[in-house]
DNA sequence: GTCTATATTATGATAGAC
DNA sequence: GTCTATCATAATATAGAC
């Protein structure tokens, strides 16, 4: 059996071959978040990335490969920038401020960052069963990152004690996730958004 | 040319007909909540609705007509119901504390009340042009009485001169919008998910 | 009102030329 | 690597019996 070019998964190989790998996953992180899971079509994302439908089995094995090669991209790259955000605060930052650092970020992936992150949000609660237990794995451990912000920030007494910190770090980041569907630079500036979802978290904040 | 029983809006019939119609509105909500816009097939809907799919002719013209009625319920319920609560309040209440009771009731709408609101949030961005065009329509005015809400708490001194309103107030809305793709009853509590919320939107609040 | 065909169309996927 | 057929399947919608 011959070396397939398929499955590969590094995104440095500047050939024309990754290329359009690259033109087809953004061609499809598009349509994904236009249309849905159900509603995105091979033709369309074709037509986008501008080749034949057919030529798509070039590089993936199959229309939902494609897809979950999206929807993995758009969750590790809001990960990878929280992560990398707060990686860059000094030692003994309170933790309410970590969170505030998290919540700008992940705000800013979500609204600038392409269609990736979009599609992963968008999409996350119509993929088929077998798609979602993938990718529910990196999902937990992001999930496990902003929880512990918050708890940390709880016993430390940042945070009020008598409020549900997961109830309020999920209303938090679905705050976020939800912006993409509202937000444009005419709504709001995104600075403006920034400093509005911040004065929000800090409604968790203990008072004398 | 003979009466035809399409396009009946009045849901106080309680005739077979109209008993098989909200089977059949039921039926459409899960699925769509489930599947998505385009994921919504409708020999699904029709097998949940205990019926044959080309019985749905019968009550709709098309698929299409089929959604736009069940989004439209969806989000004229969560509508409803927040300015029936706020109706309740006596005259005076103060404009955050009118806020916070927007807040309540649309949370416990997401949450409690059947597929139907979900179903609407969920495809809202996914549908058709053609379609959105008309629900967006009722969607504004309730986006407006949100916004005259934060708008007269700004300037009446209870929420802080320096947020957006607009910004806040989507970003609200997202969160509890939300809420349906994580809350479940081993997550927290409503009444936490609910005391959360209103801390969140306290973080408005100005402070001396 | 609800059913059993069935017409029509669109889509994912393959075969095989270039 | 990318293309032009082409196959197989599945879904909306209609016709017409009951």
């Amino acid at each position: 059996m011959a070396d397939s070019p398929r499955k590969r998964t590094d995104t440095t190989d500047g050939s024309k071959g990754q290329q359009t790998r690259e033109r087809l996953l953004e061609a499809a992180a598009a349509i994904l978040t236009e249309k849905g899971y159900s509603g995105t079509r091979l033709g369309d994302i074709a037509k986008r990335a501008e080749l034949q439908a057919p030529a798509i089995y070039y590089y993936y094995d199959s229309r939902e490969a494609l897809i979950e090669d999206v929807v993995r991209r758009g969750q590790q790259s809001a990960q990878a920038h929280v992560e990398n955000a707060l990686a860059q605060l000094p030692d003994g930052t309170p933790f309410l401020e970590r969170i505030r650092c998290a919540v700008e970020e992940h705000l800013r992936v979500v609204l600038n960052l392409s269609d990736f992150t979009t599609a992963a949000i968008r999409n996350m609660g119509q993929l088929p069963e077998a798609m979602r237990k993938q990718i529910r794995s990196d999902h937990k451990s992001y999930g496990e990152l902003w929880q512990r912000l918050f708890e940390e920030a709880q016993s430390n007494g940042e945070i009020r004690g008598d409020v549900d910190v997961t109830a309020a770090r999920l209303l938090i980041i679905g705050a976020l996730n939800w912006s993409p569907e509202w937000w444009s630079t005419r709504v709001a500036d995104i600075d403006d958004v920034v400093a509005a979802a911040i004065a929000l978290t800090d409604g968790l904040i203990a008072r004398p």
